[in-house]
RNA sequence: GGCCAGGUAGCUCAGUCGGUACGAGCGUCCGCCUGAAAAGUGGAAGGUCGCCGGUUCGAUCCCGGCCCUGGCCA
């Protein structure tokens, strides 16, 4: 873990109202609009530390291709999170969950604020509302995955129906990913697998939802240019070494953004240039998929990224949220039922 | 200048042996999302069928002219 000596206590004089300690915020939205950034920027002036919520920031040697922040340029501030993953092993949001909440409740402990700051809809969602995961197993799993591609989703979509229908309803009969897991949950557990998503209550830890994002012609171009500055940054070097390092072989690492792209160069089967355009046009689609995920978060609040002094006005929710925060963290504010409330 | 091929959805292209374009992929827009989530997936909106004229009850499809694109020849 990257744990550089904090020196963090010579905060930049400001006029923004006083937060206090033990603060969690979130700064979401779509790629390339300057999240990180902006962490930073919370962090240093808080005296807190940033927690990522980067699928695929998880993975060690994925720094250039997922725009990780150099640790020379980290000014300092602890961050977690970071290179916890070889490529070959594979992501999974329930024991990022599991770890998150631990770091989370560990920097509120020692009295610091916690800026959990990524893109990742579900991983974020993890963290800050109540899901929970149902296990997994392995060998079903894998049973399962050969049963889909040697039968076809159709096949296992009957299954479900008739194992839950009320499962069947919402899950696309061609969406085999989920059908899979679906039938997964029910054997295990052996009850019907509930496709219901989590309510929305009030995030935990009392934390501050920011919504980050700037306009579309603006973004689109940004991330252009960015792909291009990942490719004369030595993206492909950085590709070359992790095909040594076997990401081949991993389920979720060499599928990222860009990542499956620059293997195609490897292979000869892409042209860097095409490569450079495909992993452009895949990027604008997941910042597609990215907004549709957090605009039904109502309890986001809105930031753009084009606006200055961002880090003033996030600060000043912060504070001026902070009356809200004590009551909820004083008096055991009623979380969800039936689920275990990790809070410190 | 001559010959050939072609001009159909934003892009690449199907198709209609004359009767309201079953169009497809990509893109765009909107949505879904419970141990792979930078993954996986559903839907919608888009077309004066190059232009002008002719034949015909009726033409995107036939005829003539013109414009444009690519190739070959000179």
């Amino acid at each position: 873990m990257t744990h550089d000596g904090v020196t963090a206590t010579d905060r930049a004089p400001t006029a923004v109202a006083p937060v206090p300690p033990g603060r969690v915020v979130v700064i979401a939205g779509p790629t390339g609009t300057g999240k990180s950034d902006l962490a930073l920027d919370l962090a240093e002036r808080l005296g807190g530390e940033v927690v990522n919520a980067d699928s695929m920031q998880l993975y060690r040697g994925m720094d250039v291709g997922t725009a990780k922040v150099p640790v020379d340029q980290r000014r300092g501030v602890p961050h977690h999170l970071l290179d916890v993953l070889d490529v070959t092993q594979t992501a999974s949001v329930a024991a990022y969950q599991r770890q998150a909440r631990a770091v989370v409740e560990d920097i509120r402990a020692r009295g610091k604020a916690a800026v959990v700051v990524g893109g990742s809809g579900l991983y974020v969602q993890a963290i800050v509302d109540d899901i929970d995961f149902p296990a997994t197993d392995p060998q079903v799993r894998a049973r399962l995955q050969a049963e889909l591609d040697t039968l076809g989703a159709d096949d296992l979509f009957r299954r479900l129906r008739a194992a839950d229908p009320a499962a069947a309803a919402v899950i696309e009969p061609a969406n085999g990913r989920r059908i899979v897991r679906a039938l997964e949950v029910i054997e295990i557990t052996g009850r019907p697998f509930t496709a219901s998503l989590p309510v929305p209550g009030p995030a935990r830890y009392g934390a501050l939802l920011v919504r980050l994002d700037r306009e579309t012609a603006e973004l689109d171009a940004q991330l252009e240019r960015r792909v291009r500055a990942m490719v004369d940054g030595g993206f492909l070097d950085e590709v070359r070494a992790l095909d040594a390092a076997g990401i081949r072989h991993g389920l979720t690492a060499p599928r990222a953004l860009g990542y499956r792209q620059m293997l195609a160069v490897l292979d000869g089967t892409l042209a860097l240039e095409e490569a450079v355009g495909q992993t452009t046009a895949a990027t604008r689609r997941f910042v597609r998929r990215q907004r549709s995920w957090f605009r039904r978060d109502s309890r986001m609040v809105d930031v753009d990224a084009a606006e200055r002094g961002m880090v003033d006005r996030v600060l000043d929710l912060l504070g001026a949220d902070q009356n809200a925060e004590l009551s909820r963290d004083c008096k055991s504010a009623p979380r969800q039922a039936g689920l275990p409330d990790a809070r410190p």
